[in-house]
DNA sequence: CGCTATTGTTACAAAATGGTTACAGAAACC
DNA sequence: GGTTTCTGTAACCATTTTGTAACAATAGCG
């Protein structure tokens, strides 16, 4: 399994908790998502792996406050969700140790952004992973997955997606695909390479992906960039 | 004519120097060869007017070494072509101002590649798309988008645009379409080249834009800037 | 206006190409 | 040495591509 940044999400209300969640995943993240003091607390004396949590302040059971300095043993860093305007929970979250404060309602994409700079600061960045629709791509671990679960690739299917991946959105040749696999003075079947490709798609779903273009070779189409 | 971004091969191995050439032309940059030192300096000095230089270490006449001075002077980035493991002169090339190196025996994708981010980071980049209208061409993606939208061309058909492209506003004979497109040697129908045309034209909405040209051929029509 | 030379368009069948599977040799791993 | 995994190749088949021919349309020209 890759080592993705797992975030802890301790908020009450379903709804929000829910689309923090979805967010987090979009964005290459785990979640766990709780949402009542006491439940957070219990899950954290089991297992304390966790590289940041997101805090409501308002909770049933033990609130936000009482768990930080739990929170704050196990060295997980914290953001503060707190409803709007609440100066006092603002300042308190901070002077007991919270890294960060957000005051809902939150636009999603900032608090990715704070989430990613605390993961940087304490050293958790996330591994540099390319991601292609569901599918990430862990270059130095030499690993992908689709929608969270590993997916196992040859070595070479490996080689030959990264060659896309350093080349997107440029047709390559069957030829040049060949010898940037194998090496210039490696003469093997153009045809080879469908085949590779052909395993990449079925087990990525990149039929849409791995463009082909005919009488040339393939092309891996990269949208945003 | 359009503006092309003007590479220096300076590069005493026949062979090699042929290739890159070759393949510069292809990727749609004008080359200047040179297989020494002293022919390099002196075209240097008559005209520097070229937006980046291959230069390999080992030279007849001046070495690469001495000649980059002069190519620093007149502002022109340099990438080094250098022997395999002959970390002496990368590290030699580097700290007297190489924008890159590249290790024979290399992949002519990568020495493209490279160009191009050089190019780029000089602010010289060469358009990435050429547009006609409401056509968008990608020539390193085989794509071509009218009104933003993909049109799918047929692998023909997209070589016989880009052939028009490359030589716009300049009337071409079937016979030099058929023989630019298939080789020398091939014996066709120029008449087939008409179908192709008549396919492009439906395609693009270029009735205008190709114009026939009677008895000869036909011409792309493209308004400067 | 006819006539001719030339180009535009369409349809089609041959040829080329690509997706897929199965498999054997190679490599890696006990 | 035996077993398993990996990977290059060949083969089969469906699909796409494309060259050509045939026919329609157009322009040039007296």
């Amino acid at each position: 399994m890759v080592m993705r940044a797992r975030i802890l999400v301790i908020e009450d209300e379903l709804a929000i908790s829910d689309l923090i969640c979805m967010n987090l995943e979009a964005a290459g993240y785990e979640s766990a998502a709780f949402y009542n003091g006491n439940d957070a607390a219990d899950a954290l004396e089991r297992d304390a792996s966790y590289d940041l949590a997101l805090l409501d302040v308002m909770l049933p059971g033990r609130d936000g406050f009482s768990l930080l300095p739990l929170l704050r043993g196990k060295k997980i860093p914290v953001i503060f969700l707190t409803a709007k305007g609440d100066v006092a929970s603002k300042v308190k979250g901070l002077k007991s140790g919270a890294e960060d404060y957000i005051v809902k309602p939150f636009e999603m994409l900032e608090l990715l952004v704070r989430i990613e700079k605390i993961l940087e600061r304490a050293g958790k960045k996330r591994e540099e992973c390319i991601r292609i629709r569901d599918v990430c791509i862990y270059p130095e671990r030499r690993q992908v997955t689709r929608g969270g679960t590993e997916v196992a690739l040859k070595p070479m299917e490996f080689d030959c997606l990264m060659m896309f991946v350093r080349y997107k959105n440029i047709a390559l040749t069957r030829e040049q695909l060949l010898a940037g696999l194998w090496g210039v003075e490696f003469d093997g079947e153009t045809r080879t390479i469908d085949v590779h490709v052909g395993r990449i798609r079925k087990k990525l779903d990149f039929w849409d992906v791995i463009r082909t273009i005919p009488r040339i070779g393939y092309r891996l189409e990269v949208k945003e960039e």
